[in-house]
DNA sequence: TGTGATTTATTGAATATTCAAGAAATTCGT
DNA sequence: ACGAATTTCTTGAATATTCAATAAATCACA
C-alpha cells in the first residue's frame, strides 16, 4: 500500500479546499443572480455557444461531464423556467434535442458578465499566465485519466 | 467588462471538467466502499487525525470548508452509523464536540487504503513532482482568495 | 428478417445540500 | 450588571443529485 507523501498530502488538502470553496462560491453567486446552481448555468452556457444553440441530451451530458440522469432532472427544471425546450431528434427516435430558447439565451447574456467576473476574481486575476497554463495542463491530465477509466475498458466486466 | 482570454477560457473549461469528473469519481468510490459520500469521509478522516479524535462543530466545518448547516446534517447521519457521537462542550454550553467513535476510526482505517489509491490513481500517479507543487500553490492562491472574500469584509454591508 | 444486446432518455425513491429561521449561550459596550 | 449584538448549532422545507429500474428505439449479426 503506497500512501501519499507529505507533499502530495498537502497538495491534496489544498486542492480539496480550493475546489470546495470555489464550488460553493460560484453556486451562491449564480443562485443569487440567476436562481440556478452553477452546473445549470454551465448547461445554458454550453448550449449558447453551440451552433443552433441545441444539442442532443447525451452529447450535452458528455460535454458537461454529468450523468444523463442528472441532466434529465436539470433540463426538466430549466424547461420550467422557459429557458430550454425539448424537441424530438429527427434522426433517432430515441433521442431528444435540448434547445436553448430566446429567453434562455437572454438569461445567459444577462448573467454572463457577473459570472465571468466572479471566475476572474476567484481564479485568473490571482494566477500568473504561467500558472494558468500549468492549471490547464494539470486539469487535462486529471480529466484524461478519469474520462477513460480503466475499469470501463475491462471487457470481462461487461 | 473584461472577458476571459482564450487561454483562460480553455483552462477554466479543463479545470471544471477535471473537478466535476473527480468529485463524481471519488463520491462513487466511497459510496461503493463505505456507503458515504466523499465529503463525509473527509469529516471522519479529519477527526481521525486530530488529537483526541474530536473537534468542535464550527472548527470541523472550517477545516473542511463546509457550512455548519451541512455539517449538522452530515454528523446526524454519521451518528446514525455509529461512527461519530456528539458531546457537550465543557467550556461553552452552546457548543458541541464531534467525537469519532472506535467504530468510526475502524471504518477510516478500513477504507483509507482504497480511497488513497483512488486519489493517487486519479491525480498524483499522473502528475510530476513539479506539477504537484504547482497544483498546491495554485490551489492555495485560489483558496486564499475565497476564504477572505472581499464582500464579507465590507462593513457597510453588515 | 429476427432476436438479443445496446443505446437513449426518463422516472421515482432515497439521499444530500442549501437556505432561512430560530433557540440558547456568550460577548460587547456602557 | 444589563441589554443588544453576536456566536453556536440545529431544524424543516425546498431543491438537487444519485441510484436502480424502466420503456422505447436502434444496432449487431447470424
Amino acid at each position: 500500500m503506497k500512501w501519499l507523501t507529505d507533499e502530495e498530502q498537502s497538495a491534496w488538502r489544498a486542492f480539496l479546499h480550493a475546489t470546495t470553496l470555489l464550488e460553493d462560491h460560484l453556486d451562491r453567486q449564480l443562485q443569487r443572480d440567476a436562481g440556478i446552481p452553477h452546473m445549470y448555468y454551465a448547461l445554458l452556457s454550453t448550449l449558447s455557444e453551440t451552433p443552433g444553440r441545441s444539442m442532443r441530451m447525451t452529447e450535452l451530458a458528455e460535454q458537461t461531464k454529468i450523468t444523463r440522469s442528472r441532466l434529465s432532472h436539470a433540463v426538466a427544471r430549466l424547461e420550467g423556467n422557459g429557458w430550454v425546450r425539448r424537441e424530438n431528434c429527427p434522426t433517432d427516435r430515441r433521442g431528444q434535442v435540448c434547445v436553448l430558447t430566446d429567453e434562455g439565451f437572454a438569461e445567459v447574456e444577462r448573467t454572463a458578465p457577473g459570472h465571468v467576473t466572479a471566475v476572474r476574481a476567484a481564479i485568473f486575476d490571482r494566477l500568473s499566465p504561467e500558472q494558468t497554463r500549468q492549471l490547464e495542463e494539470i486539469s487535462r491530465v486529471i480529466a484524461e485519466g478519469l474520462h477513460h477509466p480503466a475499469s470501463a475498458d475491462v471487457p470481462w466486466q461487461r
